[in-house]
DNA sequence: TACTATTTGTGCGTATGTATT
DNA sequence: TAATACATACGCACAAATAGT
């Protein structure tokens, strides 16, 4: 029934080799223990033991219900006065995608208000997206910008499906970070299906406003990134703040 | 069948409260599984899914075939010039006992030889020993001396029971470590036995030279510390080496 | 030395709960 | 809502290391 080195050992050893070199992708769903059960031709219990040392080494995250997967290195996302996610995404070697969730025009809140510089209750565009790095979900995001002075932007960024080529099209060739706050967030059922996680996972909650090359400000964004894929880098020392 | 929070959650949490409250005590044997089992009510492998909880935080240690142990608290063990056994466990708060294991006449092996200053196959006295902190196993020793020099030394190191009131016995009232050599071991099923450890646990073996207060070599001895019980501070900068 | 009882380690089978899709 | 997939728990059996006789 046991053998000089244990079942679950060899089976953990052979899918740590499998993962390292590639088989399995950074993020990819491993198949379920009941499929490494019969490929292995061993119990599902034998399988659970092997993937749950993998887990403790940090290669591996299971989420019930959804499947094991395999953990990704985080990404590297410096955030400055010129913080652009295509760019961070490019240069870090990763294919950038986004899925837009919604996009409406809406009164602003008294925070978005704010941010912005408008009276509460102005139309603002709303948008909410998914950010992908490779097809992994990195972050979901809520921008708003004032309707009034940007009324073709909703346009835009359907089109362009990008921030920076959407303000482009309406004549703001440049943007500039004036502030960002950052706290720790747990995910709610909602974001940890829309970023693929567990509830309950850890989530770092931007709020960053961008200002035109005036000052005057042009977008206020609420970006909850995915705590364990990516690395924010703070490359400025303006408004940032740190708070638990 | 299952709970809010998982059966083996409470159990883990229930029995490291006991640990740090002390109810069971560094070093001291919990309850076999099955006794635990019996005692929440549960199946074995619920009680070892804590227990394994329990080691992944380093607060226990299972041994196959012994039970599962609570750690000790590495003791603090300076050696440095004047590394005395006793003292240094009074020192750490800590009770000293010796077990002695063996005690004879043999001829000197050509290391003990050299590092005693006589030629190979002189008469030595050669006694091997367990010290305990706490009735905690904390080192396997043998030690050398010339027998030549001290013929009455293997009573007094028997009557006394330690190394330093034996020497005094026979006329070396203070004596200093030359050189100590530190390198890693792993247990072999002898020593593991002797030191209630596994086989292949790490060990620390220190090769040493006293001398007395003319430079004469009286003692060669060879320790074995156990490497996660004790932690070795070195505190002179004379021949020690280290080696892996 | 050899044997036995004890104790942890591994593995299978089954059932059910819970979260996700 | 239903199907899927991971999480927990029980019971049984045997292997392997240990400790004592």
């Amino acid at each position: 029934m046991t053998q000089r080195v244990a079942l679950w050992q060899n089976i953990k050893d052979l899918l740590h080799g499998e993962i390292v070199q590639g088989v399995w992708r950074a993020g990819a769903r491993l198949p379920t223990e009941a499929d490494l059960a019969l490929r292995f031709d061993v119990n599902r219990h034998t399988v659970r033991r092997a993937l749950q040392a993998l887990a403790e080494e940090g290669l591996v995250q299971p989420r019930r219900g959804a499947g094991v997967f395999v953990r990704a290195a985080p990404l590297r996302y410096p955030i400055g006065p010129r913080t652009r996610f295509r760019q961070n995404l490019l240069s870090a070697g990763r294919t950038p995608s986004r899925k837009l969730l919604h996009l409406s025009q809406q009164s602003a809140s008294s925070a978005e208000a704010k941010a912005l510089g408008l009276v509460p209750g102005a139309p603002v565009h709303v948008m909410e997206a998914i950010s992908f790095a490779d097809d992994l979900p990195i972050s979901l995001a809520r921008s708003c910008f004032c309707a009034t002075r940007f009324p073709e932007l909703g346009v835009a960024l359907r089109d362009t499906n990008s921030v920076t080529g959407a303000l482009a099209n309406v004549g703001v060739a440049d943007y500039l970070r004036k502030s960002t706050r950052l706290t720790g967030q747990n995910a709610d059922p909602v974001q940890a299906r829309h970023l693929q996680l567990s509830t309950g996972d850890a989530l770092i909650l931007s709020e960053a406003i961008n200002v035109d090359v005036t000052g005057r400000p042009v977008e206020f964004g609420r970006t909850y990134f995915v705590g364990e894929r990516v690395e924010l880098v703070l490359e400025s020392e303006d408004n940032a703040a740190f708070v638990t």
